[in-house]
DNA sequence: TATCCTTACGGAATTCGTAAGCATG
DNA sequence: CATGCTTACGAATTCCGTAAGGATA
């Protein structure tokens, strides 16, 4: 047994058990892996794969319970390499975030500034896709962090903690009938065509079910996965865009007007990180985390036991709360960014 | 990095950084073993072992972060090979059981009889030693299974479930003046000499308090480690006996009286069965884990996560109560031995 | 001096990749 | 017939063990 044919078998696994494929993606020959295969069966005296003539077409049983196991020894193996790096330069090397659009364009630009002072020699990679992309790719170890509303909550593999909460508003161009005006309801903001996020974005549950509470059917005019396309809309005079807290207060510009106490009419949304479960990161990765959920201690974190207790335990921060605390986290780092923070009116 | 490598690390670890026993050990030179562990160290640019001249003298601070991972990597390398015999043939292998003399003399012998004409195929090895060493061979991964009643309990890196409860009783040879006397306190036990367990052996603790508890200040004449050996020299006339409860009853000669009542002197011990955390083990393990502990169900032995809690919410069985247990379970065994089992008075 | 790790080096075993064979859809 | 797994076989690499070297207690 040996480290190679597991992954090729990890590989097989993530690529429809098409072993050509797998061969080209580990950049080797389709009959080494093909043969490093059938020698861990041979080794091992099982089939993992069922084979139909010379195809690939399913997993054994054996094989379906080999799999989690065979997952498990590579995330150790990442794991060790992971430590050592640690030891060869605790500060230097690659991070990895998967995210959604509104995270990387309204939460996190701040964060990185800071992190990227505290460590220059850290690359970041953003990558960015949907809730379920971020769960995905956190899975299959090709993001070191998630960051997300939705979809990774209580996910099997995952461990996740609450970073802040934060409310919608909903926004008008100035000049809107509903721009400034105090007493607005909900049922007034549904008289117009309603532009906000997609479907699994952002919080959008938290908006149909506002609407969903209130009797009301509003005309989903145009829904988008970012905040800038709506606001692009929201400008042309297509409608009302209901977009989150932090577009309005970190976005630059300040062509809007939100409508005064709209964020009142949505249950609050929770911006979680998730990490892989049992993997073990950087000390720069759990540096990050702190930034952004800075209620957490860092045992908590890296232990998995104690995290459903946490969970209940510790109070969130809302939102805009986060502000001091960025800043005063900040001072620390004399390198930081200090200008003080916008503080739009929600 | 290969798994070669790390076990020859493990196997420096559990012998005192001496490669050439490891070598010996592994059935190789100690050239190649100190070669594949420079190799690794160059892997992964870390040194794990410190040495002095040409000698390692102790681990690393890396070399202590690593070690961990290692080894959980080697425990599921293993785990994938019991994980594959399971399917090659599952009733068929080998259980290593590690235990004391109590537990394998006057416990096991039925639940073994009924085990192995269950599973006809699976050689049963019992090691026996202190509950000390039976923890040892469970984190060593020498032993499949571990019983005991000291030392296992809350043990780090162990899981351990309660099976029965049982009490201590005072035996005298036929004819002694405690032998059937009613009323019989501890205090009047405490007139005689006493023979019984060393410390940390089968529940001493237990014996100790009561008489503590009681402002006694017995004379514990001889201790030894197993049951044997004191009935042979209470047998001898050397003062009262105080063994555990099983002796009596499971033992195979009446060459002693109990003295009624004294099993109330004693608070209960616990037996506890103990497998290695993480360790995925042989279906028939798990049926020797039900025999042993039948509240337990199979899931709350395999889920790591849900020990605790199960611990608290499940009613222990006593001793006592287990016979009919056994009994109705080999019924449903065709093969077993049905015979009724000795009901010795307590 | 006895113990013990490292390095050197040749032989053995393993792994790898090209190419050909063959089964499936 | 295009795709895709398997087998064969020679080349490259890695692994292993003997033997010699050097360091420590």
């Amino acid at each position: 047994m040996n480290f190679q044919q597991l992954r090729y078998i990890r590989a097989a696994l993530q690529n429809d058990l098409n072993l050509t494929k797998v061969a080209s993606e580990l950049f080797t020959s389709q009959s080494g892996v093909s043969k490093q295969i059938k020698e861990l069966e041979a080794e091992l005296r099982i089939e993992i794969f069922v084979r139909r003539g010379k195809r690939l077409v399913d997993l054994t049983e054996a094989g379906r319970s080999a799999a989690p196991v065979i997952e498990r020894l590579l995330q150790e193996a990442e794991n060790l390499k992971r430590l050592s790096e640690q030891f060869v330069q605790a500060d230097k090397g690659r991070l990895i975030i998967a995210t959604t659009h509104n995270q990387a364009n309204y939460v996190l630009p701040q964060v990185l500034v800071s992190f990227s002072h505290e460590f220059p020699e850290v690359d970041v990679e953003l990558r960015q896709g949907s809730p379920g992309l971020v769960v995905d790719m956190l899975l299959r170890g090709e993001a070191d962090l998630g960051i997300a509303t939705e979809a990774i909550d209580g996910k099997a593999g995952l461990r996740s903690f609450p970073c802040f909460s934060w409310e919608h508003v909903a926004i008008v161009p100035h000049g809107h009938p509903l721009a400034g005006q105090e007493g607005t309801t909900l049922t007034d903001i549904a008289e117009y065509p309603i532009i906000t996020y997609t479907p699994e974005f952002t919080g959008r549950s938290n908006i149909d079910a506002a609407f969903e509470r209130a009797g009301l059917h509003p005309d989903i005019r145009l829904a988008a996965v970012d905040a800038d396309v709506i606001k692009t809309y929201v400008q042309l005079g297509m409608g009302v865009g209901i977009v989150a807290q932090m577009v309005v207060e970190n976005g630059s510009d300040q062509a809007f007007a939100t409508v005064p106490g709209s964020n009142r009419f949505f249950a609050p949304s929770t911006t979680k990180i998730a990490i892989a479960e049992g993997a073990l990161l950087r000390n720069y990765a759990y540096r990050l985390i702190q930034i952004l959920a800075p209620h957490l201690d860092e045992r908590t974190v890296k232990g998995a036991r104690q995290v459903e207790a946490s969970r209940e335990a510790t109070a969130l921060l809302p939102f805009a709360a986060r502000h001091d605390l960025r800043i005063r986290d900040a001072r620390r780092h004399p390198a930081i960014d200090n200008r003080p923070q916008k503080t739009a009116a929600v």
